[in-house]
DNA sequence: CAGGGTGTCTCATATCTTGAGAAGCTTTAT
DNA sequence: ATAAAGCTTCTCAAGATATGAGACACCCTG
């Protein structure tokens, strides 16, 4: 079905059926109709059209006026709860706000999950160039400043275990394809006390991260600063890293991850 | 199977039993044990394991460290995926920015389904109370401004629809509890040109908003402001309706739902 | 260390999903 | 106009698929 290998012992065709619908919907940048969603997932009509009933009464899946499906706001309303949880977003926002006014770059804040960097939130300045990204979209750890920036500062067996999920794809030229490679940027990154993503995931674009650590001084999440190579030079990154500093610092305190007056200053930058 | 009656004749008992799960996740303030979830959902243990176990591999839900579930950031993916159809929410930001400066006060952006209105996004000034709403949630027509806003420029066979479907639940003293009594109020909003809730949904709460109007003139998002009635009082409900018409006349340009430079200047209020 | 609580796993049973196909409907071609 | 092709909706019998009883293992807590 789709790509997706439904390897793993638990088993429950209906949803992976489900899921590759709402996939599919997702992917695609036009609504379907029920005959492309049926031939592309290889299912029968009848099929596919009990599902996407099912999934409309649920609200998963919406018609549009011409009969073809999208993806429903059901699924926004569950993302948005999911996400709640973390209610770091909602903390982070008005920092974020501030770095980008300061740097007038656009701002990502980003945790991590599996061998992958998700968007939790994305601050754009006022005139830019739009960037490609997605709230809720995510990347591969390797080629992101967030994701070195995570894991140049997790515990060194809980960053072998992500290292190791990597499946090392290059997206450009400069992308780091080995998993020595990583180790030696890593080791860079800690020094300096901030990443540095030089056209790794995209070409002409340069991105520069710092985590951000809670009150046991593991990282949840990193920020980060993204702009066109021209832009974001290689002078600059010291200033933007200090603005970066700032605002994790920031949003550490608005968390309640400070856990003391001495801990507060001994944040990543020092470590 | 929880309060969800499956109606509707088409059926996939695997997916309504699924989505109860997630709902229930949803709702629930903490993360949920297997026996829990099981219980509420008056599903066999073994059952709602092997749900859980599927839906963790799609990254439906996720396991915290001591092994409950909560919701999963797939479904934050999907959720953006849903809105970004909608680019309303991207090009309406920086307007609903400009508008909090203004007014001080909480914006939101909503649109129109069924009988409910979404809140699409909210922005939060500075130094304000917390207000209680999420982002992807919703609300009845009847006891909110954005949803009057809405309704009351719609066209009349879909207002009467819409109109047909609410419940018209009480949740304060003030609350719309008639269709007729809608009715007049309906009236009352066109031809102000703004909706008012004064405490209709929520004691001490008072909102104020305007129709976004697409191309054809039909009102396809609101826009409003909502704060403590102590704050947005009677009197200066006229500024800030005067605020929320700049606001939507940005966001309309912006949109380019403006078919021509005279429609620029016969939108909402002028209706 | 007993006891009530969890989560995990297996397998025979029957329930629930499946998909062929027929019929209705809309659009496009002739 | 009318045919033809394509898409969607709907029905129903067959059998693949999810189900749930129950056994097992693993905490905790008293």
């Amino acid at each position: 079905m789709r790509d997706a290998a439904p390897q793993g012992t638990y088993k429950v065709q209906a949803l992976d059926r489900a899921f590759a619908v709402l996939d599919l919907l997702g992917e695609s940048e036009t609504p379907l109709g029920l005959a492309q969603v049926a031939s592309s997932l290889q299912l029968h009509k009848s099929t596919a059209h009990r599902f996407l009933m099912v999934l409309e009464r649920h609200r998963m899946v919406e018609r549009t006026s011409n009969g073809k499906f999208r993806l429903g706001l059901r699924l926004f309303d569950f993302g948005n709860r999911a996400i709640e949880q973390y209610d770091l977003r909602d903390r982070a926002q008005p920092h974020l706000r501030r770095l980008v006014a300061e740097t007038e770059e656009t701002a990502h804040l980003c945790i991590l999950e599996a061998a992958r960097v998700i968007y939790l939130d994305k601050i754009e300045p006022a005139r830019s160039v739009r960037m490609i990204t997605r709230i809720g979209a995510s990347n591969p750890v390797h080629c992101t400043s967030v994701g070195k920036a995570i894991l140049a500062f997790l515990a060194p067996e809980r960053a072998a275990e992500v290292v190791r999920r990597i499946r090392f794809e290059r997206l450009t030229q400069r992308t780091i394809a080995t998993p020595d490679a990583l180790r030696v940027e890593m080791e860079k990154t800690r020094r300096r006390g901030y990443a540095v993503d030089d056209e790794e995931l995209e070409e002409g674009l340069r991105c520069i991260a710092v985590p951000l650590l809670d009150a046991q001084r593991q990282p949840v999440a990193a920020v980060s600063i993204s702009g066109p190579s021209f832009r974001v030079t290689a002078q600059k990154l010291p200033a933007i890293a200090n603005h970066l500093l700032q605002c994790v610092r920031g949003i550490s305190a608005d968390m309640g991850y400070v856990s003391g007056s001495r801990a507060n200053r001994t944040a990543a930058w020092t470590a």
